[in-house]
RNA sequence: CGGGGCAUGGCCUAAUGGCUUAGGGCGCCGCGUUUGGGACGCGGAGAUUCUCGGUUCGAGUCCGAGUGCCCCGACCA
C-alpha cells in the first residue's frame, strides 16, 4: 500500500474526549473511529489488524475441531423466553427492537439460546456427537458505563465458541484443550507472557470458570497471581477456602490489575434443557446436550495489545498481527530505488506499507511510522545508498543497520 | 444508576459580561525556501462558540433545563 493513496491520516494530538491509551495512540494513529461512547468504527489499517487477530482465532479454533458459522444479529424472543433470559432483568444489557409489524425482536449481546435451538435441527444421536461451533460476530450490549476505548464497549467483536457434547468428561476434556488453544491464540498476539489462566466465578452454571487476564493498569479487574504456577485467581472468588480448594498459596500471589481477554464457562444443560436440545443414546434413551461456551473479545484484545506493548512514540505490533509486516519509507535521494524496492516487495508478497509521501519531512516520516507501529521500518535515502543500501530498524528495538538491499529481500523471502 | 469534570472551525486550544470583525497552533489550498526525528516564510479558505430558554443596553463568558463526551463508583451471561 503506497502511503500517498491512504486515506487515513494520523493526528499529532490525542483527541480531547480519549484517555485510554489504546484510544488515544489507535486514534491517532487512524487505525479506528470513534462514532459514539463505546461504538467505534475500524479504518483501513484498524481493519487489517483486527482481521489478522480473528484469523490467528480462526487457525486455532479450527484446528481444536471448531466449524465456523455466522449467526444472526436479530434474535427471536420465543428462543429467549425459553430460558427466561429475554426480561430485562435477568439481562439488563438488552437492546431491542421491533419489526414494522410490531413484532419485538433482541439484538444479539450473545448466541447459546438461538445456537442451542439451531442445533436442534442437526443434533439427535450420540454419533452427531461431539460438536464444536464457533463464529466471529458483532456483539451488541447496552453497557450502563462504556469505557477505555476498545475495551468496553457497547458494539464489539467477540468470537464466541460452543460446545455439544455427552458427558462431563468430554466437557472438561475440550475445556482443556481450549484453553490451551487461548494460550496459543495470546502468545502469537504478543501477550502471551502477560497472559494468565485465572479461576472466577462460573455462577451460575459452575463454580468456577476460566478467564484469561492479561496483566495491565488499564485493566478492570483484580486478581491474584501465583507466577511459578502461573495461575490466578480473581477479586471476586478469593477466599481462604477458594485458595485451598486451589492448593495455592497467599504468601505466593500477588495482586495486579489485568484486562479480562478470555473466558470459558461450562454450561452444563441449563441452555439445552431450555431450548429442548436432547440426542439419543446408544440404549435409546434420551439426553440433554453438555454444553460449553468459550469467548474471546476480539476487539478487546485489540485494545489490550496495545495498552501491553506500545511505547512513549506510539504503538508497537507483534509480527502476526501488524496491518504490515514492513514500513518502507523513502527519503531524499532513495526515491527511485525504493520504488523498485517495493515493487519487488510486492512481488514476493511482503505486506509493506510504503511512505512514498513527497514534500514530508524525514522526521515527520520517523515519528509516524512509529506511531503506527510497524515492526520493520526500511529507509531508503542517499545516506543508506552512499551506506551500502538500506536501513533497517526494528520498531522494538534501537538498533539500526544499514544492509544491502538484495540481501534485504533475501532475507524476506523466508 | 450515584458522584465529579468538560463542551469554541476537521483536530488541539485562547478569549475581566463591552477592547472581538471569536485569537493562536495543527491540518487544508497557493507560492517560495527546505528535507534524517512531526521544518520555515508569505498569502488564503474554513465557526449557527453543543441545543433550547432566560438575565442584560450588550452573553462564548452569567442563570436554568436538556443533550453529548470523559473519569470515579456501582454493574459487567
Amino acid at each position: 500500500m503506497r502511503q500517498s493513496e491512504l486515506f487515513t491520516k494520523t493526528r499529532r494530538e490525542a483527541p480531547k474526549d480519549e484517555v485510554a491509551k489504546n484510544a488515544i495512540l489507535l486514534t491517532r494513529g487512524g487505525f479506528i473511529h470513534k462514532e459514539m461512547a463505546g461504538v467505534y468504527s475500524m479504518l483501513p489499517m484498524g481493519l487489517r489488524v483486527l482481521n489478522k487477530i480473528a484469523d490467528i482465532i480462526r487457525e486455532e479454533m479450527n484446528a481444536i475441531g471448531g466449524q465456523e458459522v455466522f449467526l444472526t444479529t436479530l434474535q427471536d424472543p420465543e428462543i429467549w423466553k425459553k430460558s427466561e433470559r429475554w426480561s430485562d432483568e435477568a439481562m439488563d444489557i438488552w437492546f431491542k427492537t421491533e419489526l414494522a409489524t410490531g413484532t419485538e425482536v433482541g439484538i444479539a449481546n450473545t448466541h447459546e439460546e438461538p445456537l442451542a435451538n439451531l442445533m436442534r435441527q442437526h443434533i439427535s444421536s450420540y454419533k452427531d456427537l461431539p460438536r464444536f461451533t464457533y463464529q466471529i460476530q458483532t456483539k451488541f450490549r447496552n453497557e450502563l458505563r462504556a469505557k477505555s476505548g476498545l475495551m468496553r464497549g457497547r458494539e464489539f467483536l467477540m468470537k464466541d465458541l460452543y460446545s455439544f457434547v455427552q458427558s462431563e468428561k468430554e466437557l472438561e476434556e475440550f475445556h482443556e484443550k481450549c484453553a490451551d488453544a487461548y494460550m496459543k491464540v495470546f502468545e502469537r498476539c504478543g501477550i502471551g507472557d502477560k497472559t494468565f489462566r485465572t479461576f472466577a466465578d462460573g455462577e451460575p452454571f459452575t463454580k468456577f470458570s476460566d478467564e484469561f487476564q492479561t496483566l495491565s493498569d488499564a485493566g478492570e479487574d483484580i486478581i491474584y497471581l501465583d507466577r511459578k504456577k502461573e495461575l490466578a485467581v480473581n477479586k471476586e472468588v478469593y477466599t481462604d477456602e477458594v485458595l485451598a480448594e486451589l492448593n495455592l498459596k497467599k504468601d505466593d500471589l500477588e495482586e495486579v490489575k489485568a484486562i479480562e481477554v478470555g473466558n470459558i464457562f461450562k454450561l452444563g444443560t441449563r441452555f439445552s434443557e431450555a431450548e429442548g436440545l436432547e440426542y439419543l443414546d446408544e440404549d435409546g434413551k434420551s439426553h440433554p446436550v453438555i454444553m460449553g461456551s468459550y469467548g474471546i473479545g476480539v476487539s478487546r484484545l485489540m485494545g489490550a495489545i496495545v495498552e501491553v506493548l506500545a511505547d512513549e512514540n506510539g504503538i508497537v505490533w507483534p509480527a502476526e498481527i501488524a496491518p504490515f509486516s514492513v514500513h518502507l519509507l523513502a527519503l531524499p535521494g532513495g526515491e527511485k530505488e525504493a520504488d523498485k524496492l517495493y515493487e519487488k516487495l510486492l512481488a514476493q508478497n511482503v505486506e509493506v506499507l510504503y511512505d512514498n509521501r513527497q514534500d514530508i519531512s524525514a522526521g515527520q516520516k520517523f515519528s509516524e511510522a512509529d506511531l503506527i507501529g510497524i515492526p520493520q521500518r526500511v529507509v531508503v535515502s542517499e545516506r543508506s545508498l552512499e551506506g551500502g543500501g538500506v536501513e533497517v530498524k526494528a520498531r522494538d528495538s534501537d538498533d539500526e543497520k544499514v544492509i544491502d538491499i538484495d540481501a534485504f529481500l533475501n532475507k524476506m523471502t523466508n
